[in-house]
DNA sequence: ATAGGGTTAG
């Protein structure tokens, strides 16, 4: 091994992956093809030419393309100029470190300059070009190229018409990009692949589809694209279908598409299949891709399992500042900011630099436990330390962070200091205060953006509905009820879902549909008396019709979440934790029962709420009622 | 030497 090198006069830094070569004797252009700094590569070719050694275009191509590569054209430049009269090759290396580069756009000043030099571009040119507008999504020069490409008689070059296609529909061209698609006479995977990833950035899924059911050959590539897309798309289910299709046909998934599927069971909580795909992608060697680890803590975390995304992280060889913002955000989602925070001081401790979504888990980790002045802290931090500029869900964060403990006047002032738009998310929060704090006049303030910001919702007129009706003020409740018919708003029902033996089994609100609709009824019947003896009293206030009480009750035991779990405590062995999925915060009445529950049946259940998690034990919840 | 798919928040 050799620390330094001294030789020919000239002084090398050895790089990092040649420690391994021993020195050569002298000073040769194959020395060019040894070294990968533009500092090393430099002195070397300073030597060359002072020595007078001649030198072909080759070495010196990889010379300027590295040179390129920092970028620091100059030096390729004067190389150039001594050069006279370049081939293709010289400019080809150099287009293509360009196009690679941080600065795609020396590739396309190359361009217009080779033509001077009455050099004809080829194939590699082009995509090199292509390439480098791709990254810029420059359609304008995409297109002069195209235009080019017609002249020098490459049109029918597959690959370059594949990096046309890519570039129209990238830039938004898409017609441009399916004319180019029908007028090839060849078409390749790729050729659809490509089609089918930018139907599914444009959210255009069924038409991705579309596609995907027209191809005459699919590659693993084409599942995966669909598979990521429906994942994208919010259809984890569909994703998950697929998937299993893909399985049928006898492909073997990759990489990639683990970390899809992945995503698609932390969405669903599907804990089963996501522990079926860990323990293939394990055997399939992926275990040291980064990627699939990250996505399996969030897995492990949005399935209620905080342990094993633990213990995996603790396991991890490398961890990238993806890794620690999803296990943070992991321990704040279940009610451990402490622990978030102490992994988040470990972090700095090491000199991982946080980023945005590191700041999202850290302020919810604080709004989650009421931490208000640590939360000020943090957000000023952020900025002040790591130079990040808050966004709007940082703003979201805050706002809930004081309208929760009841800061309600700090809150308000807050977002009408905000110096971005407010949103939704915003006023929603500080709409959710307002009703723990029963503030009507600020909820009232509140709803008045929401019905613009986002008139749709059906969340917020639902809370203020309530709101008025947990202090008696039944016309205004009637009111609001009335105001969402106008806006023709209907309030999303409610679902849950657990897994039993790897079946996803779904209840919404007074289901009677399941084949043991009977049972479970009993079931409920059961827990219902027991904990009437703890002294559970019905929240009837949450039941938003105008009924009697007696009704009411009777609503309120058709929850969608007890239904769930008295499923669950009917088909699973006992003391296994029960893990629920629920599409809407979970409500207060079966909140409270699921604490008495838990102490009665002695089991723990987790409940993943569509803002964080619930773990009930022993009569009490990991939310602390703090939420 | 040239083309397509991936993770954290919401």
């Amino acid at each position: 091994m050799i620390s330094s090198a001294y030789f020919g006069g000239v002084h090398l830094l050895p790089h990092p992956t040649n420690t391994h070569l021993r020195p050569p004797r002298s000073l040769t252009p194959d020395l060019l093809h040894s070294f990968n700094t533009p500092f090393e590569l430099k002195q070397v070719h300073a030597h060359l030419v002072k020595t007078n050694t001649s030198l072909s275009t080759l070495p010196l191509s990889r010379l300027c393309s590295v040179c390129a590569l920092t970028p620091s054209f100059a030096y390729a430049q004067r190389i150039l100029d001594r050069l006279g009269k370049p081939d293709i090759t010289f400019w080809n290396s150099c287009l293509k470190a360009f196009a690679e580069s941080d600065s795609p756009s020396g590739a396309i000043l190359l361009f217009y300059q080779l033509r001077q030099f009455d050099v004809f571009p080829d194939t590699f040119t082009c995509s090199f070009v292509l390439k480098a507008c791709a990254q810029l999504s420059d359609i304008l020069n995409g297109r002069i190229v195209h235009g080019y490409m017609e002249k020098l008689g490459l049109r029918s070059n597959l690959f370059l018409q594949n990096m046309i296609v890519h570039l129209y529909a990238l830039c938004g061209a898409l017609d441009d990009a399916l004319l180019m698609f029908e007028k090839m006479l060849q078409r390749d995977v790729v050729t659809w692949n490509i089609l089918i990833n930018q139907l599914v950035k444009r959210g255009d899924i069924e038409g991705a589809f579309d596609f995907f059911s027209r191809m005459p050959v699919r590659s693993v590539r084409s599942w995966t694209s669909m598979i990521a897309g429906y994942v994208h798309c919010g259809k984890p289910k569909e994703a998950i279908h697929l998937f299993m299709k893909m399985e049928e046909e006898g492909l073997k998934p990759n990489e990639v598409t683990v970390v899809a599927i992945l995503a698609a069971c932390a969405d669903l909580g599907a804990l089963d299949l996501g522990r079926r795909v860990h323990d293939y992608s394990n055997r399939s060697g992926f275990r040291k891709n980064i990627h699939i680890s990250n996505t399996l803590i969030d897995m492990y975390v949005k399935c209620g399992c905080l342990e094993d995304a633990r213990k995996l992280f603790d396991g991890m060889e490398e961890r990238t500042i993806v890794s620690w913002s999803a296990m943070i955000a992991g321990l704040a989602m279940h009610g451990q900011a402490g622990e978030a925070l102490r992994l988040f001081s470990n972090m700095i401790q090491i000199g991982m630099k946080p980023n945005d979504v590191t700041f999202v888990g850290i302020l919810h980790a604080c709004s989650h436990m009421g931490m208000i002045d640590m939360g000020r802290e943090f957000f000023a931090s952020m900025t002040k330390d790591y130079g990040i500029i808050p966004n709007i869900e940082h703003y979201g964060c805050m706002v809930d962070l004081f309208s929760r403990a009841g800061l309600l006047q700090e809150a308000y002032e807050f977002i009408m200091k905000m110096p971005i738009k407010s949103n939704g998310v915003v006023w929603g929060a500080l709409l959710g205060g307002c009703r723990v704090h029963k503030n009507i006049e600020m909820a009232e303030e509140a709803i008045r953006h929401l019905s613009e910001l986002d008139p749709l919702n059906d969340g917020y007129y639902v809370v203020l509905s309530n709101i008025y009706a947990e202090s008696q003020r039944w016309e205004d409740a009637a009111k609001v009820r009335k105001l969402m018919r106008e806006h023709g708003v209907k309030k999303t029902p409610g679902w849950s879902s657990i897994s039993v033996d790897g079946v996803l089994h779904e209840f919404v609100a007074g289901d009677e549909s399941h084949p043991q609709a009977e049972e479970i009824f009993q079931m409920w019947g059961k827990l219902l008396q027991k904990i009437k003896l703890k002294g559970y009293v019905p929240k009837t206030s949450v039941v938003l019709l105008e009924i009697d009480e007696n009704e009411k009750e009777k609503f309120l035991y058709r929850h969608s979440e007890k239904l769930a779990l008295a499923f669950g405590l009917m088909k699973t062995p006992s003391r296994m934790p029960i893990r629920i999925l629920k599409n809407l915060r979970v409500c207060e009445d079966c909140h409270a029962a699921f604490k008495l529950i838990s102490e009665i049946v002695d089991r723990e259940i987790v409940v993943r709420d569509r803002n964080r998690f619930h773990c009930f034990k022993n009569g009490s919840c990991t939310c602390r009622d703090y939420w």
